[in-house]
DNA sequence: CACTATTGTGAGCAATAATTCAACTCTCTG
DNA sequence: CAGAGAGTTGAATTATTGCTCACAATAGTG
């Protein structure tokens, strides 16, 4: 593990299609191992091994291991998270529905993304400005989701803010561990308790 | 770092209290260390030497590093559900009062160590034996919660099993963010918030 | 086709970490 | 207090990992 002066930049920038598809392989094996098993366990030969990819070529395209999550982050951000955006705009039907729809998008939504995230606000050891902008992204979901409460008659909760963030994690964490666990109980019957739960929580006694 | 067929037992359980203080001092200089900079900075000649101990000393007690992270875990995991019985056990007030416990007791099991928490919930590597302890605890608590709920009679809810599941881990989560992550909100509003939505979904329209 | 630029390969180096073990010291017991 | 077993030590060994580099393979071009 040299730890000297690290070059930052890649040695070779792709040009043909071929290093375009090695590197996107290199990439989206990265966010899967992160993911999959944290950070310290995702090593660059695994990396490369799991990308079908010898690990020089790893190496043509990052300057390093922290580039890799590096480059995973600007994407993250480029890409933006508007998916959410979408499903919440247009959802102007009853404080069930809504919630549904919160649910079902985790559900389905439930790709490595969260995980690895966390792994990269955690892990990684970023500028300040990356990490505001992690931070910031965070916050335009939170807030969101505090919209649209705050724009439904039905929603008698006391601070709108508190409430979203809450709701916001219980809804991904529990899709999370449904997902990632062993199929205890069925997926429908999980929605509907999750639905209830954040429902009730929101429309009050 | 070795990953070939590893011992699973130590070499030697402590016989004289010398030596079970030796194991102690190792396993609070793990915890230390873990905590401040990180399971993978957390070298074993580092902890030994938090410890003042041999880095021999360490391997008689441990047969390796991730025996250590997993007897921290299990610590953790035994004091927690002893500390949840307790609290259950006693709480024959209002439903409110008891979600209320439940939440005060997470709160409590999570303000010890929160880094070192999360380092062990991320970065344990999770051998059978350690899967079925941790396995066995939840269904323990969560039979505990189940049995509160079927007990009480304000509670509404559909399945009580499904319910009880879904509110522990609800808690457990909910709590594990609050205190691993810098503080958005205090500490007695989310109490408040969490309580008030198990309550709602629990006692029902 | 030949020639060049780009891309891909993987054995192996250097640094660091995990783990072992033979030799030692300390405690206990009869 | 002697012998046996328990506990301790830390230099030496083994394993892992981030990363390099000399060379091979492939694509682009006139």
């Amino acid at each position: 593990m040299p730890s000297a002066d690290r070059r930052l930049q890649p040695r070779r920038k792709p040009r043909q299609v071929r290093a375009e598809l090695t590197r996107e392989r290199i990439l989206a094996s990265a966010a899967h191992i992160f993911a999959e098993h944290g950070y310290a366990a995702g090593t660059t030969n695994h990396i490369a091994e799991h990308a079908r990819v010898s690990i020089g070529s790893l190496y043509q395209y990052f300057p390093n291991k922290d580039a890799i999550l590096a480059a995973l982050l600007v994407r993250h951000i480029d890409r933006g998270t508007w998916m959410q955006a979408d499903e919440l705009d247009m959802s102007p039907g009853s404080l069930e529905t809504a919630v549904r729809a919160m649910v079902r998008d985790a559900i389905d939504n439930h790709s490595d993304d969260p995980r690895l995230l966390r792994i990269m606000v955690e892990e990684a050891k970023f500028s300040q400005e990356l990490l505001d902008t992690i931070d910031r992204h965070g916050k335009i979901r939170v807030g969101q989701v505090r919209d649209l409460l705050s724009r439904h008659p039905d929603v008698t909760v006391a601070d709108v803010g508190v409430a979203a963030e809450l709701i916001q994690f219980t809804i991904e964490m529990n899709t999370h561990k449904l997902m990632a666990a062993p199929r205890t109980i069925a997926v429908e019957t999980f929605e509907t308790e999750l639905v209830t739960m954040v429902t009730r929580y929101l429309r009050g006694p």
